[in-house]
Order: C-alpha cells, then structure tokens, then sequence
DNA sequence: AAAAGTGTGTAGTAGGTATGACACATGAAC
DNA sequence: GTTCATGTGTCATACCTACTACACACTTTT
C-alpha cells in the first residue's frame, strides 16, 4: 500500500536528488510546521496533518492537492461545501458513477468542463 | 436560518401529532441517544450528532439521509471513499457544477442514472 | 575541528467531538 | 392524588485531532 507518509517522503526524496533545499527541514518551515512532525508524517508515526497543512505539502512539492488530500484520507472542503448544497443531487450522481470506468467517468466530466447548459 | 436542530424539532412535533410515539424520549431511545441528548441537539444547544446518529434520525423520522446529514454540515462517509477514490476527477465533476442550475445538475445525474456507458 | 545542517525520539498539550448519567419540575393519565 | 411520562438543566468524560518544543546523535560543509 502506498501510504500517505511514505508517498510524500519518495517525493520529497525524488526532488531533493535535483535540489538540496528539499530536506525535511527545509520543506517543514516553508510549510510551516515543526520538523520532527513531518519527520513522524513521513514515516506513517501519526496520521496526516490537516487539510490546510496536507494543501501546503501539495504546493511546496508540486503535486495535486485534491489528488494529495484523498491519499491522505480527506476531501476538500469547497467540495464538501458544494456537495451539501444540492446533496441528494450529488449523492445519486457519485453513487450512480461507483461502477463506472474510468473512460465514461472521464467523458461525464468532459461533458459538464464543456459547459454544455 | 433552518438549523439542524430546528428542523429536526419541527419534523418530529409535525409526526407527533399524529402519532404520540414521537416524543423526544421515545425517539431517543428507538435512536439510541440519550433523551437529554436529543433534547440539546433539537435546541441547537450542541452541535449536530455523528453521522451514524443523524443516520439513524433520518430513518426514524422518514427523511433522506443525505440531505439531513447536508443540513448537520456533513456529507455521508461512502460518497468520500468513492470521491477518494478518483479525487481528480471527481473535483473537476463537482466544481464544474458549482454554477450550473438546478435543471442542468439534474440532467447530468438522469444521464448518469440511465446508465449510457 | 568547529559550525551548520540533518533526521528523529520523547514528552506534552489545547481544543474539539460525541456523547452519558442524574436530577428536577411540570403536565397528563388512571 | 398518586403514578407515569415529558422536556430539560447541570456535570462529567473518553477519545480524537493536530500539533509544538526540546534534545540528541550523526553527517556534511567550511
């Protein structure tokens, strides 16, 4: 399984070999948090930090934040927000979406990016 | 503002008057809360219950779980799994809904609903 | 060889989440 | 008029969540 942690730290490694400001330190204070907690984070010790945090990681290492947030457990919250605004609507829709492949899922939102309302 | 616990109150005298059962101490217990429990979330004295509890709320009081569950701020725990499960995708699908009116959402999720992949 | 940087072990904590237990006053039923 | 049911006030709590702070040993840089 490719946990949270141990995700992040392959990354983080991965761009450390092109540029030595990706230690845990380094990229812990451009974070903004205490090194030894995203030591613990990286190594599966404690469960991934808080949306807000898990969006910083994302940015700092360049990766997709609703992507990075799912390995860690969460959706974002704007979604959330949306999803309740219409939930038996959103609720039919991902639940009717559970089978799907991947193709017709990728063509449903193709559909609704091309704003055809 | 309908809060979730007012709501709730309103729902449950409204059952009430036709059948006597619908008492904040019989509901709880059919629930499995404490009736001084139920008591404070229908005040809005407390926050809104856990998702199983609001689960069972809506099962006791004939109302969709979905949407009762939007009103206590949250969404039901097998739509995040199944969001988390293609983050990227599923984003873009639920933000690029965020402006569409009712009458599109709905035509999406009836597309989806008859299935045509 | 001193200084600076590195990862990590240990300990602690402030605030939130989700309740339970008991007691009490009022009102309805028998 | 006692019994029974009702709604609610007060108090307590167990368990998460999301961290910080400090210290230590090792490595790299200068």
């Amino acid at each position: 399984m490719n946990s949270f942690g141990s995700y992040l730290r392959h990354r983080r490694e991965a761009l450390r070999v092109k540029d030595r400001s990706y230690s845990v330190r380094q990229v812990a204070k451009r974070v903004g948090l205490e090194p030894a907690y995203l030591s613990k984070i990286e190594r599966d010790e404690v469960a991934p930090p808080s949306e807000e945090a898990i969006g910083r990681l994302a940015e700092a290492l360049g990766e997709d934040r609703d992507a990075l947030l799912a390995l860690g457990g969460k959706v974002s919250s704007d979604l959330l927000e949306l999803i309740r605004r219409h939930p038996v609507a959103f609720a039919e829709l991902i639940r009717g979406l559970r089978d799907a492949p991947p193709a017709a899922l990728l063509r449903v939102v193709r559909e609704v990016r091309d704003g055809d309302w």
